[in-house]
DNA sequence: GGTATGGTTTGATCTGTATCAATGCGAGTC
DNA sequence: GACTCGCATTGATACAGATCAAACCATACC
């Protein structure tokens, strides 16, 4: 294999096969999950001529908060963080992007949140003037950064409700059912395997918890035998269950 | 004066002199606020044909969750909020619609949370299908959605960092200074008095606490001089004590 | 092999907020 | 004026999750 394998998620997972060799669009494994699904074949090369393929180290910052946007991305392997942080060092994050997810579909002058590798990444760059262009030309393309928004805005309302409402045992369900629905979508089947290239720290900072408390519930998960914990992430053995926890 | 005036928000507060009368969206006093903003005047009259009034009674639902989008709404007077529910009857308000306030941005097949009336309610609304139409022919209004769900995205941002990561005290004062720069943006002018139509229970659930907590937490600040409970809501009397209180 | 290093787990204890249970209080209504 | 009814407030107590502290365990590096 001749492709980045450092740039991979985790093992054998996504990532090196999904990768956009020598930006060309015709071969790239993540388009259909991309906002590039918009379009059609013949317009992939006058996208493809806006874009770069660009690559990050493992804890790199792609952008940082209140930043000018001076460049969009569509992830094509590895993951990032997206992070807000309050002046006394206390973290939300707002999510995770993996390879398909188009980060910067505000359209607006400023980045609202950071944005940091938790994996090598490598992305596709738009510039944002030439971006907003074609945006100015293609009104389908407008509308499926539309369509993509307010699905994101949907996802902000249910994790709403995850951090208002759900305990911490149903904080780490929906977690992991989350990361497995997107994996599932990327590799094109689901897995009861579930790659978690973060941190403790990360996935309690998503779920509003400690990482003492993210421990220590997903280690009483493994000891009422829902799950194991393996190097790279966690086997789910009762699916049942955490659907059931899911409300 | 001939307007509703039962439904105005609260007391002196906007509503009656936002009123759109008659369907006439020359004397829509909220338009600058509103989706409508993105229109030139030649195209009010087009937007019109399109849309009627209505008003909802206080404690109607105006569409429920995972009903088929029919009509969308501006609302001209009056609160509702919007409720998301989970099985077991635990709730987490998404947020409070406010005049001015378009509910639809998502142009999407169901709703994806219920919206309830606070307060009388007048709206301003449209049909789903005649709208989609209006969209496909004025790119600049589907840039003008876009612009508004994006920014409702940023806010949602905010908001899960609020619930999140605040204690309860940073809650109460971030969703009084939330609410009483919503009403200086309809009004013109900030005001220290902050109507609060929506009752304890809904500020509960929208900042994911308990009743007992949202009143023991504004009576603690009362006790502290920093507001008063007045009754239709608050008046601020130390705003600096709240804007230190936001992170 | 030894030993820093950064993240994870585990244990003991504390505390902010929830829960449970009255009580208070204003607006309607008879 | 008395009596609901639907909130809002207040008090006592419980507990989930935070905090503080230490041990553990890979991996990398000398």
């Amino acid at each position: 294999m001749n492709c980045l394998d450092e740039a991979r998620p985790l093992g054998a997972h996504a990532g090196c096969s999904h990768h956009v060799k020598g930006d060309d669009c015709r071969l790239c494994l993540i388009r259909p999950l991309s906002v590039c699904s918009a379009l059609e074949p013949d317009e992939w090369a006058s996208l493809e001529k806006l874009s770069t393929d660009i690559r990050f180290e493992e804890r790199e910052t792609l952008v940082r908060e209140a930043d000018d946007v001076v460049s969009l991305y569509t992830i094509t392997a590895g993951v990032v963080r997206l992070v807000r942080t309050l002046h006394d060092g206390r973290r939300q994050l707002t999510g995770f992007a993996l390879p398909g997810d188009f980060l910067g579909l505000s359209l607006e002058r400023t980045w609202t949140f950071s944005i940091e590798a938790i994996t090598p990444v490598t992305a596709c760059r738009f510039g944002r003037a030439s971006l907003m262009e074609y945006v100015d030309q293609k009104p389908h393309f407008l509308m499926r950064l539309h369509e993509m928004a307010t699905h994101e805005l949907s996802l902000a309302q249910d994790h709403m409700v995850l951090l208002g409402r759900l305990t911490a045992e149903e904080k780490l369900a929906a977690f992991l059912m989350e990361i497995r629905r997107r994996w599932a979508r990327i590799e094109g089947h689901a897995s009861d395997h579930i790659p978690l290239p973060m941190g403790r720290q990360d996935i309690a900072d998503y779920l509003g918890l400690t990482i003492e408390t993210v421990s220590r519930t997903i280690n009483q998960m493994q000891r009422a035998h829902q799950l194991v914990i393996v190097p790279d992430g966690v086997r789910l053995l009762n699916i049942g269950y955490f659907e059931h926890l899911c409300p």
